[in-house]
DNA sequence: CTGAAAGCGCTAACAT
DNA sequence: ATGTTAGCGCTTTCAG
């Protein structure tokens, strides 16, 4: 039980060539004769070597690793974003480093040690960045893509599905289904998705002429959702609810059907966002705003390399649109 | 915008003292002087300097990176076990790599790139390695934690919830409300926590005298699980059934009440496995044996530290009891 | 306690 | 096309 391990250089003397050789064999691009190739990677097999992807990293300034800084992963929307992010990323020969971070900790500390690892980039997900912290990458020339998370700065690479346009679809569906008494439960106001999703709905409710009875902050928080839909239902009283994200919808026909004892869409018409899988689920099947993880997974993966590859490249932003997915949870048109 | 990193020789020069100096400062243990210690950190802070892990990686032979394999995220007891893995190794100076893998894909290679990071230990979630690849990682002495795996393989350490046991508790519940038809909807057979499930659940209604009357394998997927209960109820028509997880649960409750029309638990009771975040929502309110995410991540990360201070350690297997949590997709009692 | 020197395993000039 | 040499940034002897 040999817990030493194989070297190039140990592959070069069985192999009895130099040690350069074994490491061009093993750098794609490098120039080497067939048989030397050969040679060498019949030495290697034997010995069961393979380079030190660490070391090599040392000297070419890559380490081919991406850091990740995640909050929570009990948004259905992040393991399966994650997932895909994952499996792209080693297609292309990177490879995941997780960093979780709660909201609100101590963020800078958590960069901090992604940066100790000479990550490559990193991807920001559900976590606003300080501009002390996005500076800080900059100076050291790490791409930094945030996903799924707006920032007022435009200095940083972002993608985000067209939350404004998804709400303002949502505010076209409740109207064309002649709803009157709308309310909304927003995602965290301190999240420009949050935001922007909650401006767009306005937004459409007001060219439409139809007011928007009331804004509540659910926080993307299952409980805060149940609380608020227990207010609405109490004081304001709406036949239809859009709801900032798809765990908190779901919280909310919860609420309304087991706590409350109200029919949906009967009584009171539910849209999510997200549409996460659970979402097309017999027992919700909920009419939500997609957001295409995989397009915008693709597109993230697309800017960060991008971003390696060619350092001075001005940071874009991408911005992704999905549909609204019609489902049970609303009906077409509104008793009368 | 300087794009060098710092290193530990700028830091020495600003500060006026050797590079091996500054390296002490930053190794935990070695032996400075208050006053040395104060000027470099000095010179440090103001140069922004941090050790690069990776390049003290090459020389510790530590990494301090774990590699993780996972095959899905769609089963929301992965995300709840890496967010907390995540969590409990980063309080301990590691961070997790994140390879995707999936199931009957090629893992010997996945394996190997890992391997190639020099991760000071792997752990192995929802994959089944081959004898070959333990004894490879064995050699390459690399700590390998099986995360809720088994396998028959004693040489390998592992954490499991008490799969057995909680298949018991299933089939005693089941008994003492009276249940005359029973079925089971495993887990996949090829997983040994599908097979132990499904082999407690077996030996409790055996030594209770009730026949079980009918297992379909689920493999652990949403429509085959669909599919299963409509196929149970179509040829066996039981009156209770075990499903292998929550998932597979949540699908046959759907399948029950939205296709077939049936009521849960009046006409058919339903029991699930994990206790996901989702089986306390009303929706499903499912009875279910927990497994203790909780428990289980620290028992892997303690069994992981363990072998990778003290590599000569035999590797350990725990086994962790999880109770079964009654909830409304059961009754206390059947209608006589 | 501190500095000088040797290397961890590798890639990338530089020669040949 | 191949070998030789010089480091990447760091820890760890070894002297003093």
């Amino acid at each position: 039980m040999s817990v030493r391990r194989v070297t190039s250089q140990d592959v070069a003397e069985h192999a009895g060539v130099s040690q350069s050789a074994v490491s061009r064999v093993f750098t794609p691009g490098a120039s080497v004769s067939k048989k030397m190739e050969a040679r060498v990677r019949a030495s290697a097999e034997a010995l069961g070597y393979r380079p030190n992807v660490l070391a090599r990293s040392l000297i070419t300034g890559r380490s081919r690793i991406i850091g990740l800084v995640v909050a929570y992963l009990d948004n259905q929307f992040y393991p399966e974003a994650l997932e895909r992010l994952s499996r792209a990323l080693q297609a292309e020969g990177y490879h995941v480093l997780v960093f979780m971070s709660r909201e609100g900790e101590d963020l800078d500390e958590v960069i901090q040690e992604i940066l100790d690892y000479q990550v490559d980039g990193i991807v920001a997900a559900s976590v606003s960045m300080s501009d002390e912290l996005a500076r800080r990458c900059r100076a050291a020339g790490k791409p930094v893509v945030l996903f799924n998370r707006g920032q007022e700065d435009a200095g940083l690479a972002q993608v985000t599905s067209a939350n404004r346009a998804g709400g303002r679809k949502v505010a076209a569906h409740f109207v064309a289904a002649g709803h009157k008494r709308i309310a909304h439960i927003s995602g965290w106001a301190g999240s420009m998705t949050g935001r922007d999703r909650a401006a767009g709905f306005a937004e459409g409710l007001k060219a439409a002429g139809v007011p928007l009875l009331e804004i509540v902050d659910g926080e993307y928080r299952w409980e805060r959702a149940a609380e608020a839909a227990r207010w609405l239902m109490a004081e304001i009283k709406p036949d239809a609810i859009f709801v900032g994200n798809d765990v908190m919808a779901f919280s909310v026909m919860d609420t309304l059907r087991f706590e409350l004892g109200l029919r949906v869409p009967q009584d009171v018409a539910v849209v999510g966002y997200d549409d996460v899988a659970m979402a097309a689920w017999p027992a919700y099947d909920l009419t939500t705003v997609r957001q295409p993880a995989d397009r915008m997974v693709r597109a993230t993966v697309e800017l960060l390399l991008e971003r390696i590859e060619t350092p001075s490249a001005a940071p874009r932003r991408i911005e992704i649109d999905g549909p609204l997915v019609r489902r049970g949870s609303t009906s077409a048109e509104v008793k009368a």
